[in-house]
Formats: structure tokens, sequence, C-alpha cells
RNA sequence: GGGGAGUUUCCCGAGCGGUCAAAGGGGUCAGACUGUAAAUCUGAUGGCUAUGCCUUCGCAGGUUCGAAUCCUGCACUCCCCA
């Protein structure tokens, strides 16, 4: 098969190369189709977030330039804690939540790499160090790494000069990750290896090995990691981070996130995290800069991306619940979409008699589902005009609830404010 | 050990014996505006079965028709001198 672009120039163009080794070695390498391009991913959580989507489209443009993505889970690294990056001491992971990290990573990783057209090679570095001895490991790979060499590292120098340090078990992380990628190299043919720019020393240590071990070439690209123009890192919010399972973060709330980031923001993600053609990008740059209101970039990318992390399902669904969080009419919603919509709301039940006779007074439905603190906080919201029932403006503070306000469905939805919503099921 | 100052509603902070559920600011919540941003402006901000009732001003008593405000004791905090 053809190559069908030079990857190098691809990443360029996108702003991807934060560093790189020699350059005409490298573009040397890749002029091959089908040659093994590396990243590790290590399993933290039972979940990768925002954070990693980098990495994983590093990975897929490393399949659309027409070579194989290799994906390393870090069985091995993950029961050691990478400190690079980190400005203290990790805490393990059992080897349960280790295990179960691992399948929910991979299953992840699988997902968003497979629909490339590509082969793909997902490995675990717990499989390859399992069996290996510490005096073996120290025989075989500590003694060619100068202990100088490591101590010159960026992660390790950090540490060193803080309170806390580090502990010799999270400082030897780099020899585990040097020797995953000369293990690669044998087995896969890998000698490239990507990574955020905080992978660079974990990366050159790798080369190293590699040219002392095997007297190999082995080459290494690291992007820039990717921050808010605010000084906040991608993908955490206030609530926390946002994760790709779509049990931890809801398909809307993940589409949310990347409308909602501010222009400049916007504009580097969707270089970097899409797939979308460079003029495409070019055009809603200009856009942009015409009429930023429209925030068609945001849009665009929010699309792509909840596209490719949640499927076509997904982001209809995240584009339902947009519309009806910004005010779009309920009634036509069936149940089970009104509980896909807000997976994320709190809800509270009743017995559907209340609503009989005089029914339920809307106070009370918004104090019981948590809406109000207190009932007094409800007529207040209410006689202010910030109570909606169904997305419709109740401003009479004795309104009562009855069947005619739930209709034909079994939920309603009220709202308190532009943002604060309940569900309140009459069963 | 001696002397002094203080403890107020989510926070800071004002508070004359009655007109104090208690100024002002912050925060928070609503509304307007807006690009689902930021800023700004407006209103609200103890509770309730609500034109009234109940509970709150460190804690416990007391004086008074009436106390956040006066008196006594207790607890805690801060400052100064030894």
């Amino acid at each position: 098969m053809a190559l069908t672009t030079d990857l190098l120039a691809d990443f360029e163009a996108r702003g991807l190369v934060h560093q790189s080794t020699d350059a005409a070695a490298l573009r040397e390498w890749l002029g091959t189709p089908g040659r093994r391009v590396y990243a590790g991913f290590d399993p933290t959580a039972d979940s990768l977030h925002v954070g990693h989507l980098v990495a994983l489209m590093l990975l897929r443009r490393v399949a659309a330039a027409g070579h194989e993505p290799v994906a390393v889970l870090g069985g091995a690294t993950g029961m050691i804690g990478d400190p690079s990056g980190r400005s203290e001491e990790r805490n393990l992971l059992s080897a349960e939540e280790l295990a179960a990290n691992i399948a929910g990573v991979e299953r992840q990783i699988r997902g968003l790499l497979e629909n490339t057209g590509r082969t793909v090679h997902v490995v675990n570095n717990g499989d390859w160090m399992r069996g290996v001895g510490y005096l073996e490991f120290l025989r075989d790979v500590g003694k060619h790494v100068p202990l100088a060499q490591m101590l010159g590292k960026d992660s390790v120098k950090s540490r060193l000069d803080r309170d806390g340090g580090l502990s010799y078990t999270e400082f030897s992380y780099m020899l585990l990750q040097a020797w995953d990628f000369v293990h690669l190299s044998d087995a896969l043919d890998c000698r490239v290896q990507i990574g955020g720019s905080d992978q660079w020393g974990n990366i050159t240590a790798g080369i190293e090995l590699g040219r002392r071990l095997r007297a190999r070439d082995l080459h290494g690209i690291t992007c820039p990691l990717l921050t808010k123009s605010d000084g906040t890192k991608m993908g955490k919010t206030a609530a926390g981070a946002i994760w790709l399972d779509p049990r931890r973060t809801s398909p809307y709330r993940f589409y949310q996130y990347w409308i909602n980031l501010d222009d400049a923001d916007a504009g580097r993600c969707i270089e970097r995290l899409t797939e979308l053609p460079l003029d495409e990008i070019r055009g809603l740059a200009d856009l942009r800069t015409a009429n930023p209101a429209a925030r068609d970039t945001q849009k665009r990318l929010a699309e792509e991306l909840t596209r490719l992390v949640h499927g076509e399902a997904g982001l209809t669904s995240a584009r339902q619940a947009t519309a009806v969080f910004f005010g779009a009419e309920i009634g036509a919603l069936d149940d089970a979409t009104l509980a896909e919509i807000f997976a994320d709301v709190p809800s509270r039940e009743f017995a559907r008699t209340v609503l009989d006779g005089d029914g339920l007074p809307l106070v009370d439905a918004f104090e019981a589902t948590g809406l109000s603190p207190t009932k007094s906080a409800a007529r207040r919201t209410i006689e202010q005009g910030g109570a909606y029932v169904n997305n419709r403006r109740v401003a009479d503070v004795t309104h009562r609830l009855t069947a005619a306000d739930v209709g034909g469905s079994s939920t309603l939805v009220l709202r308190s404010g532009r943002k604060s919503y309940a569900l309140a099921r009459f069963l």
C-alpha cells in the first residue's frame, strides 16, 4: 500500500511536533508504508480521559498515513507510576484495580483505532516484563544506563529539588519504558515512539538504550501538551475530568465541554484533535474572526470528537440534550429519551396519586427534588421568574402540578434558572 | 500570673433597650444583557401550614411591659505586661 501522507509533515502542519529526533532519519524510516509507531498508555483509571485524546489521535494519524499504530498498555509500568509531569509520589494500584483498568482502557483504545482500516497492535508491557527477574533486569538493562543520564532528566531533577523527592521505584520507571521501546523494536520492528512533551525524557532513554544494546536507530516525536489559555489542564473542569467512558461523563457533557472552549483553545484543538482537512480548519478560523458569535469551530469540534468517541448515537443524544437544555420543547420526548438526556440530572420519584385532586404544589416539588433548599427559596425562585416546568416558565407561586402538566409520559422536567435541572417521576 | 479587647445571620462586618430577621460588603440564587464566555446592571438571600406565626446575635441565667443591645456566671479567641 502506498503512503497516503507524509506523517511528519502532517504532524508539523497541525502543530503536533514539540521535539523530535533527527527529522531526516525519521522521515526516511517513515518513507516505507506499514511502519509501526507506538504510544504508551498507563492504566491509572478504568477509562481514558480527554487528556489522552492527543496520543490516540496521533496513532490514528499514524494509521491514516499508511502505517500501523501500536498502543502499549502499561500493565507493568502502571504498577510503578510515571513520575514525569507529577509533583508528588503516586499511590500504587492494587493488582485487581490494575487488571480492571487495563480491560477498560484496552476496550477504548481498540474502539478508537480499529476502525481505521489498518492493522492495530494493542500490547501490554506486563506480558513481557512479568517473567523478568530483578537481577536479570539489572544485568541486562540497568547496566547499560548511565546514572548521570538518568539524573539529568527533567522529570527526575524537578522532583529531586522538591521536599517530597521521589522514591527509587518511581526513579526506575524510566528504565521500564526504555526497555519497552527496545523490546518493541525487537518484537515488532517498531522504531518510533510518540507521546506528550513530558515523555521526552522517557523516550530518549529508550533511544539511548536501543543504541547501546542493539546498535539500532530508534526515533521519537513528542507533541506539545494541550493546555487551555487560562493555564488549566485540558479536560479538567471544576467537576472533575472529562472521561471517554459514557458512564463517567455523559455524551452530553462531553459534547458541551468542547462547545464551551474559548476561541483560541477551540482553534488549537480542532487542528490537533480532529481529522478535518487543514483547509476546512482554515475556513473555520476565518469564520471565527468574521463572526465569533456563531461558534462554528466549537460546534464542529464538538461534533467530530463526540462522534468519534461516542458514535453517531452518542452525538444524536448529545445534540438532543443540548437543544433541550437550551429551551427546546420537551413535550414531544418520551420517557426513555428523557432518561437518556437527563442521565446526569438528579431525579425524585413520587406516587402518581399526588397529582390527583388539587395536585402537588410546585413549591413542594422544587424542594423535594432538591432544586431549592427550602420552600421559601422555591417561592423566591418562582416569584422571580426562574422556575420552569418542561421548559415553560411558571410564575405563579401557588401553581400545583396535576395530571394535566404531566400529560402522557410519567416524567416532568423541573428547572431552576438557566441550568439547574431535576426530574420528577410519577409512578 | 496581671491587665485589656472580643464572640452577630454562609463569610467579613455594623448594630442606638423598642421602628431588628438585624446596615454595608463578599458569596450564593434568580432576572436582564450576552457568543452556552467574561464583564455589567436589577432583584432576592432564617424557616413555615404566611398580611401572621416560629427560631436566630458564644452558652446559661437575670433585670425589664420589651434585650443582639443592660447585669451575673461559664466557655472560647485575640492583644499587652510579667
